[in-house]
RNA sequence: GGUCUCGUGGCCGAGCGGCUAGGCACCGGUCUGCAAAACCGCUUACUCCGGUUCGAAUCCGGACGAGACCUCCA
């Protein structure tokens, strides 16, 4: 049996994973901010944790599993003009910040439920914990490492560097940082340019305003995740992921405050999952590439020319490594339909394989396969070419090349539908949904097979014409005729 | 401008010093009334130039190209 290895951002490398208290996993995953739908390259994020939260419960850890929801709009800062995110929304939508924050949780849990996303443990909200961040923030005031001025609160980097490293998770230098900034957005109230804000004083026209010992304010953008994942995690815990575009500055932040309050870096691994690319470049809104889970479902964007069921979505995804680039086309997506398609009918014919006395093959070589690429740092792509490996063998198996035990066939059966139902998460729904079509196609299809009996090819060919005009495909197989 | 990552066959993508994935497409075959589908087979591709090595896609140096981050971002 493998162990399980993982690649950990903070060094660098691949480790063995050691959990805290043994067989437990506490994980904190960065969440989305509801201020819009999320788009397919965040859900790509969300998947990729959803990957290794599933093969982590395969693998037999209890998973405590927590990710956030920013329901508090963090200012941006775009054009030197301060705006919470979740506001400007509001202000466009002309709804209230909570009716946005509302919505868009809504599709969010709608598309978590259409991309077969299991729930996280818990799902807190910043908005949830405004009493917690405080008390973090005062905290690190009390430690020396902020201060308060005008209403506002900063972390104080520079006092922060005399005990800790700032930059350990991205590698940045402090003095490297100072000539790299391109634009110091003009905080005359900070003591430092890198000095980063914990509590920003409200503007009078802010939609969402809380008390703090330091006046009406918003929470910074960095402080809710320490704030929720001290909370239900404790001070250190297993693993911490998000995007790759998280790692400068949230997570390094994020560090500081954990150092900066409880002396401690809050996660001992680091994922990162990587960007979701279109047309070469990161999905994004600014470049105008992006699109919605929901219309690549529903096949309403002009990107692609039908819709992709999001199994096969999920199956294209889960073909590329978490940590590399994935570029999604038309082509990758009809590639892994096409593939996946075949991996099913495998294991369809799996479940009607005779067994016989010997094995030609070496079952247990191949299941364990499945186990080292997925410990391997979460390889999906090699496991899928594992899978596929098992699907020759079972088309052999059934055109009688190879052979297999009842023994083998159960193992083999279990870890198949186990590695492709619970750890990749792609559900095969056989069912047909047309009920009431179901028994007349029984009935047209009896009739075709009558004519063909007859050599009336004319009327067989005119059924089967006729069918796929109406967008029902009909197969000849060896074992009779079947639809879809 | 700074920091970093990456360049694999028609496409998507693993591998990361020798055993040279996988899927899709193409092509050949089996099956079939025809078609489609399905199944079998398909025999080395790693940007370029140097270097290290018995041996490099894999390590080192350089060139070119692409991307990410440095600002909200999954």
């Amino acid at each position: 049996m493998s162990e399980l290895i993982l690649y950990n951002s903070l060094t660098g490398q691949k480790e063995k994973f050691e959990p805290i208290y043994e067989g437990k996993v506490g994980m904190y995953v960065c969440g989305p901010t509801l201020y819009s739908e999320p788009h397919m390259g965040n859900m790509r994020t969300f998947i990729n944790f959803d990957l290794i939260y599933r093969y982590l419960l395969f693998s037999g850890f209890k998973v405590k599993y927590v990710r956030n929801i920013t329901d508090a709009g963090h200012i941006t800062n775009s054009l030197g003009e301060a705006e919470d995110s979740i506001g400007k929304a509001a202000r466009l939508e002309q709804l209230q910040s909570l009716e946005i924050v509302y919505k868009y949780n809504v599709k969010f849990q709608e598309l978590q439920r259409i991309y077969n996303l299991l729930p996280p443990s818990i799902e807190p909200t910043a908005t949830g914990h405004i009493q917690e961040q405080i008390e973090i923030i005062e905290k690190i005031i009390e430690n020396g490492f902020a201060y308060a001025v005008n209403g506002s609160v900063y972390f104080d980097v520079r006092r922060y560097c005399e005990k800790f490293e700032y930059g350990i998770l991205s590698g940045r230098k402090i003095d490297e940082l100072a000539e790299e900034t391109r634009v110091l957005n003009a905080q005359e109230e900070k003591r430092f340019f890198a000095d980063f804000a914990l509590w920003k004083k409200a503007n009078p026209d802010d939609m969402q305003i809380w008390r703090s010992p330091w006046g009406d304010g918003n929470p910074g953008w960095h402080i809710e995740c320490t704030a929720m994942s001290t909370k239900y995690l404790g001070s250190q815990f297993d693993i911490h992921g998000g995007g790759m575009d998280l790692k400068f500055p949230h997570h390094e932040d994020e560090i500081a405050q954990s150092c900066g309050s409880f002396g401690c870096n809050p996660a001992r691994y680091w994922l990162h999952a990587n960007m979701l690319n279109v047309n070469g470049q990161k999905m994004s809104k600014s470049f105008g590439n992006y699109f919605l889970p929901k219309e690549i479902v529903d096949g309403t964007t002009n990107i692609f020319s039908k819709p992709f069921p999001p199994h096969v979505i999920r199956f294209c995804m889960m073909q590329a490594h978490y940590r590399s680039t994935l570029d999604l086309s038309e082509e990758s997506l009809s590639a892994a339909e096409k593939g996946l398609n075949r991996l099913c009918d495998a294991v369809d014919l799996m479940n009607k394989l005779k067994p016989t006395v010997s094995s030609s093959f070496d079952v247990e070589t191949l299941i364990q396969s499945f186990y080292d690429a997925m410990n391997d740092d979460f390889n999906a792509p090699i496991l899928i070419a594992q899978l596929f490996e098992a699907a020759k063998k079972i088309f052999l198996i059934s055109n009688g090349t190879e052979t297999i035990t009842k023994g083998d066939l159960d193992k083999l059966k279990i870890a198949v539908n186990g590695f492709l139902n619970d750890v990749l998460g792609i559900s095969i729904q056989m069912e047909s949904n047309n009920s009431k079509l179901a028994p007349v196609m029984d009935l047209v299809l009896e009739l075709r097979q009558q004519a063909r009996i007859n050599k009336d090819w004319t009327t067989s060919d005119q059924i089967r014409d006729g069918l796929a005009a109406a967008g029902i495909e009909v197969k000849d197989g060896k074992d009779g005729t079947t639809w879809g």
